[in-house]
DNA sequence: AAATAGTTGACTGAAATAGTGGGTTATTAT
DNA sequence: ATAATAACCCACTATTTCAGTCAACTATTT
């Protein structure tokens, strides 16, 4: 099980701009640097993000990208629906006119791994990019004392 | 995020195994069968089974694989263990000489991906195999019932 | 007009995944 | 003994996905 760089990316650059706040736009350029991640790349990433809404794009000089709604209106879970990270652990991927044996029947863990891609979805949106930040400070503060 | 053909087919054997009982060992042979899998696959998947000694092996005519503790007693979790499904959510595996940045900080969503590991593992850790499989026939009974 | 920054699409190298295939060894039943 | 069975072992391969590059174009601001 694991989390494509796409998929971290994509959440790892909105924190970026949630943090850089309302005041301007935040270019590609600056996000690519600051979290270190390929500009094509993100360019790529941001035309997803910004059909699903969740940003809105400025052209030109001192262009760049600003959320759409507030952080605390931005939950994990949209972001990996706007980029297409599935969360997919039946084989079947649930199509009722093919379920994963073959036969038409679910398969003995079709229940198991449909419940498991409950809990994690739950858990995506349960937690937006306003909590993210605060909890990341929180536990940044208790990683340092510990030291 | 996806879980592999491999730890699928893992638990669906075992899953299989559970439920086919103590009497006799069962063949790989049979569970491909019974559960569509490749022979070969299934054969390299219990290679890791044995050695985490989840599964005991019984060669010859009449032989074949049986669990090595109560269905009861094996756990999810220690099945994707032992295939080396790992739960992998950050980006640079917790590897603190190297940490996400590169810069031997933490990315600014480390904390969070590390969250999730803790959720999925707590659940994989939670349900055993004969958990997986009342609560199967439970839920088939409901949905027949649905319908 | 020049610089900036988003938009678009095609393309590529590398790695992981999902197998296949062939042969060997141990055990059991006949 | 021998034939059948089933685990064991190793090497190889096709496919897909992933991650990233490259190049060209368009809109906006200064």
């Amino acid at each position: 099980m694991k989390i494509t760089s796409r998929g971290r990316y994509a959440v790892l650059a909105m924190v970026d701009i949630a943090k850089h706040g309302e005041s301007s736009p935040c270019s590609l350029a600056h996000i690519s640097i600051r979290q270190n991640i390929s500009l094509s790349y993100l360019e790529q990433i941001f035309n997803d993000l910004k059909k699903a809404e969740l940003v809105r794009s400025q052209r030109g000089p001192g262009g760049g990208y600003k959320l759409s709604k507030n952080s605390s209106d931005i939950r994990i879970l949209e972001i990996f629906d706007a980029i297409d990270e599935k969360i997919k652990t039946t084989g079947c991927g649930n199509n009722p006119k093919a379920f994963c044996s073959g036969n038409g029947k679910k398969c003995l863990t079709h229940n198991f791994w449909e419940e498991l891609e409950g809990v994690i979805g739950n858990y995506l949106n349960s937690v937006n990019l306003s909590d993210l930040i605060e909890n990341n400070a929180e536990m940044n503060i208790r990683n340092e004392l510990r030291q």
